[in-house]
DNA sequence: CCCTTTCCGCTACTGCGGTTTCGTAAATCA
DNA sequence: TGATTTACGAAACCGCAGTAGCGGAAAGGG
């Protein structure tokens, strides 16, 4: 009794992730129109419902769809790490439109399953993060009289905040100044 | 050439103002609808439009018109004067709803405008953290490699930053922490 | 081959909420 | 008083989330 009945098609899913996902980069969350996501997709709006019951739906399946992570890999030299990590994160922040970032975040305080969903997608960059400090700390490039997560909040935190709070810029000389910040002044900065 | 045309009803402000609040305590930003608020205010929609250009600007307006800044006089203690703001800052933002803070943060994003007043709204919190961080520098507790600017941000930063993204709560013990993470444990605190 | 079931695309519709249009009221200026 | 300028309220406009009803398509069961 399983396959009773016109089977659905396997691509509509893709195509309309895919689509949404444009719309949701373009338009931000709140911009994002199942209208233009079905038209997009080449789809009829009642096949987009009868697979994701909401619109807010369809966004958490889209997000744990996203998943762009930063790339890296730790070498030998946990402030180069460090740095080079924090870099990358303010980069993919300030290529990102700051509407989708801050409508997520808006959409996630409203709804839980949504707000599991953004976690997640941010969860990766942050462990990475938590796992150099940790590194780090071994190393004794760190006051180990701070908790690592305190650290890691301190050193992406402001990332956030300025993106989305104070809107000034994300250079990469302000990641320097913040690893700098946290791990105390290296020996080459220490010359200027 | 001042007083063409005829004048603008006094009263309107205040009731509206004073609608958009409870309204805005009732429902919260998204539930916010500008017919509830005409109709609470006992005004035309057109009324309010001629006054706020749009929903988000009477939100930023009603926030700033309750504004209650963080009281903060600074004693000659300059490591428990930014514990109390910070804790403070803290406190006012778990009191406020999440998704308002989200919102605010989001409107700003779409609109320049906005952004501007939204920031404002914010500056005050981020000077008085400021103010104390170069006074904190000047009695030597902090280490001076580093701009105070970027102290702020990795002070009140990660309060943003766990608010929107991790989800995390701000306890006092929280922003102590962080406090000490800037400043380096006090004599007390290396007890433990 | 029909029958049933489920999917699909299409169109229209409801309801809601932000924003605008328009006719009219209240003020100043000549 | 009459022309002009600005404010006001009522109603309309518009976009969008979500639903309903249709004819037709694709599968399986008899």
């Amino acid at each position: 009794m399983v396959g009773r009945g016109r089977p659905r098609d396997a691509e509509v899913e893709g195509k309309v992730l895919e689509a949404a996902v444009a719309e949701l980069r373009q338009r931000g969350y709140e911009g994002l129109a199942m209208d233009r996501v079905a038209e997009r997709a080449g789809v009829a709006k009642t096949t987009i419902y009868r697979r994701w019951s909401s619109k807010a739906e369809l966004v958490v399946a889209l997000i744990t769809h996203l998943r762009d992570d930063v790339p890296f890999e730790p070498g030998d030299d946990s402030r180069r790490d460090l740095t080079a990590l924090v870099t990358a994160i303010a980069a993919r922040l300030t290529s990102t439109p700051t509407t989708l970032v801050a409508d997520l975040a808006a959409a996630a305080a409203r709804d839980p399953r949504i707000s599991e969903s953004v976690r997640t997608l941010w969860a990766a960059r942050h462990r990475a993060v938590t796992e150099v400090v940790a590194k780090a700390q071994q190393d004794g490039l760190v006051l180990t009289h701070v908790a690592p997560a305190v650290l890691v909040d301190q050193l992406v935190g402001p990332l956030y905040y300025r993106l989305l709070v104070t809107g000034e810029p994300l250079t990469p000389e302000y990641a320097r100044t913040l690893v700098t910040s946290v791990l105390g002044p290296s020996r080459s900065d220490q010359e200027s």
